[in-house]
DNA sequence: GCATGATTCCATCATTTGATGGTCAAAATA
DNA sequence: TATTTTGACCATCAAATGATGGAATCATGC
């Protein structure tokens, strides 16, 4: 599987990137159990039979959408961390959620995967690492929430998924919330980006300037 | 149905309340796809025709399940404004975010209905209100973030939600938090509470302690 | 052009799953 | 007690769903 994901990447063109990419706008909609073979087949316009044909059975197709938005989550964080570097906390913390809120909404299906791997059961296990407690310890150390590079403690762990997820809340349920607050979508993503970052940094940069005063 | 429901809540051990326990349960671990009636009907220990006699179709019973959930919660935000009503801003946000993360800990189905409704579509339209504007207004509210008690403005709404659902994420995500960051029940809840109040309460305290200089 | 392998689709299967009819026992009612 | 109503289960159905075999088509290298 690992070299049919790497061929896909190769030729977004390919069927194998077709499918891949058809899947994981759908097993983001509807979970796992939600989405039918027959509906990315589909959406892609093609036989179910050619579906498994490429990539399996649906579980391993699962596991591909998985590791392939890992991916893509994993080299954007890389690009927010170097824009951000050297800066003060704040600043920092500002731009993260900026960057990354703009990201998301331009591929929502990322913020979907990642909440339901969060929150919802698969009946069959899928054994996948998903990177996340790797991911969550990148940033955490990113934000100077940590002093042994090695690894983070719990609360810091804890801190930055309070942030992650609050992105990936507003994205993901851009469906449910926006008609709560009846803004389009501009809007709501503005509104979104300022909300954040008005709510999740004051207790950072608080923190950080008791520290320095003690110094 | 609002009528088995009310016959449900009259009596806990009738079969028509331990089905609705049950669902709650299994539909929010699994989502509405994920779960089959044939896992409701073991976990009560019945046949699943006893359970499509009491509660009609799947989907009744899913929205039997959403409103009885949405019940409770609705009641446990009264109990919290109760405890809350008359504090300072910091004071009352530490209190209701200690609440409400205690009850949700001990009610963890509810998140979990609460967040599969936020970010999973169902294939048949499921038709429900869900008193999610309802109560996220009357939570801006009692934070007074608004002014006008009839409707409260999106900046108020979304910043009450960053709160709800950073609260709802830690507690339907526990089984894929906690191994993260290895700790025990008891000591992730504590150290959830203290998180979510750290991060989460300084932005407003911060606004109000500018408003209160205005004046 | 031709042979070989890769790709796609059609037809079909087996299993899962939502749902129901009919039977029987228990409980309520007369 | 006799009768009706309610509640539970067994057997079974129909549709949905994951999956596959095999034929047909297309592409590629010779």
């Amino acid at each position: 599987m690992r070299t049919a994901l790497e061929k896909a990447r190769k030729d977004p063109e390919s069927m194998k990137a077709r499918i891949l990419a058809a899947a994981r706008g759908v097993f983001g909609e509807y979970g796992f159990h939600g989405t039918t073979t027959r509906m990315i087949a589909k959406k892609v316009g093609i036989d179910i039979s050619t579906l498994h044909y490429h990539w399996g059975d649906k579980k391993d197709l699962f596991e591909a959408v998985i590791l392939d938005m890992n991916r893509d989550l994993g080299r954007e964080l890389i690009e927010v961390e170097k824009s951000i570097h050297g800066r003060p906390l704040g600043e920092r913390m500002k731009i993260a959620i900026a960057m990354t809120t703009d990201y998301l909404f331009a591929h929502p299906e990322i913020s979907n995967l990642v909440l339901h791997r969060y929150f919802s059961k698969t009946r069959h296990e899928v054994n996948l690492d998903f990177k996340v407690t790797e991911f969550t310890g990148d940033i955490a150390r990113s934000m100077g929430l940590t002093t042994d590079p090695k690894k983070t403690p719990p609360q810091g762990m804890l801190e930055v998924l309070t942030v992650m997820n609050g992105i990936h809340n507003f994205v993901s349920g851009e469906n449910f919330f926006r008609p709560m607050v009846k803004l389009d979508r501009e809007e709501y993503i503005t509104m979104v980006k300022e909300t954040l970052q008005f709510v999740l940094i004051a207790g950072f940069t608080n923190r950080e300037g008791k520290e320095l005063q003690k110094v």
